[in-house]
DNA sequence: CTTACTGCAAACAGTTTGCAGACGT
DNA sequence: ACGTCTGCAAACTGTTTGCAGTAAG
């Protein structure tokens, strides 16, 4: 999903059925390459106004809805309410920071098949699961350091 | 947790060392009745207002900020990133509805332990966990209709 | 050439803030 | 009596909308 160039992402939209404007190319660049970082329309607005000065904020509103629409995007709600975008659409679980506010994606087979396996030996009567997601809150001890996440040999 | 008196509430907002104000009481005793269908400081306020002609829109925020700060309540962001509360403060997950917006309780022992299990497993370096959850999205198939939970046999 | 898309500005929803007065302890 | 809490209104943040002009196919 990363550094795909302009055609590439021209080419991703044409087949979504949407116009290959300038400013789509921009936001989807700007959105796969912030990947990890879950950005906010508002950080996109300002990292791509320098090179775009005529782009209006409500243009990149505009476009991320669309993305989101399409499945080029997945939305995710922030513990505050603000809304930020993630260009990995697989399933994934998302670790939450109350300290820096980060959001940090959690990527793992395991637990997927877990949930998965679980799932399917309930029965959701009058529900029809899309998708599942597992939110993890807490707080980074060292708000400079990253979080990483290791596998503890039973 | 439901059907307290008013005295019971009154005693818990003085074990938290808060005044019991009126106002408090009626909101702490509104979203515990209105437990499971996790209300928004509006729906609390809309729900007061005719026995409590004065109460403001203002203080019921502010009552239900000071509750999430104690403990007493649990915050929960919806998919379209509004505020909401839950009076049931122990770990669980929850069930978005992206057709009724509604977020449904659920409630389960063994997915609990699962989960306890998998993440004691994993060590998550730099990171505290707080508490986690489980966020399943969808839609509900009879709209009207409630959405229950059964267990399959193997 | 046509229709979808953009920029702009205004509107909007939900939430927060500051302060004078009211109330619980 | 003291300090906390409330009501009110204004401010603020993030997001959406309507419309005239622009650009993609």
């Amino acid at each position: 999903m990363q550094h795909l160039t302009r055609d590439e992402i021209r080419q991703s939209l044409i087949e979504c059925g949407l116009k290959a404007t300038h400013q789509r190319i921009v936001v989807l660049e700007a959105v796969t390459e912030l990947h990890g970082s879950h950005p906010t329309a508002e950080d996109i607005f300002q990292r791509l106004r320098p090179a775009n000065p005529t782009i209006s904020l409500g243009t990149v509103y505009k476009t991320l809805d669309t993305f989101t629409e399409t499945g080029m995007l997945r939305r995710v709600v922030s513990e505050q309410g603000s809304k930020r975008y993630d260009s990995n659409t697989m399933t994934h679980s998302h670790i939450y920071c109350s300290k820096t506010k980060e959001i940090v994606d959690f990527e793992d087979e395991e637990l997927e098949q877990l949930l998965l396996k679980f799932f399917s030996e309930r029965k959701l009567e009058n529900f029809e699961i899309k998708g599942f997601s597992v939110q993890l809150t807490g707080c980074k001890v060292e708000p400079d350091k990253k979080i990483s996440i290791t596998r503890v040999p039973k």
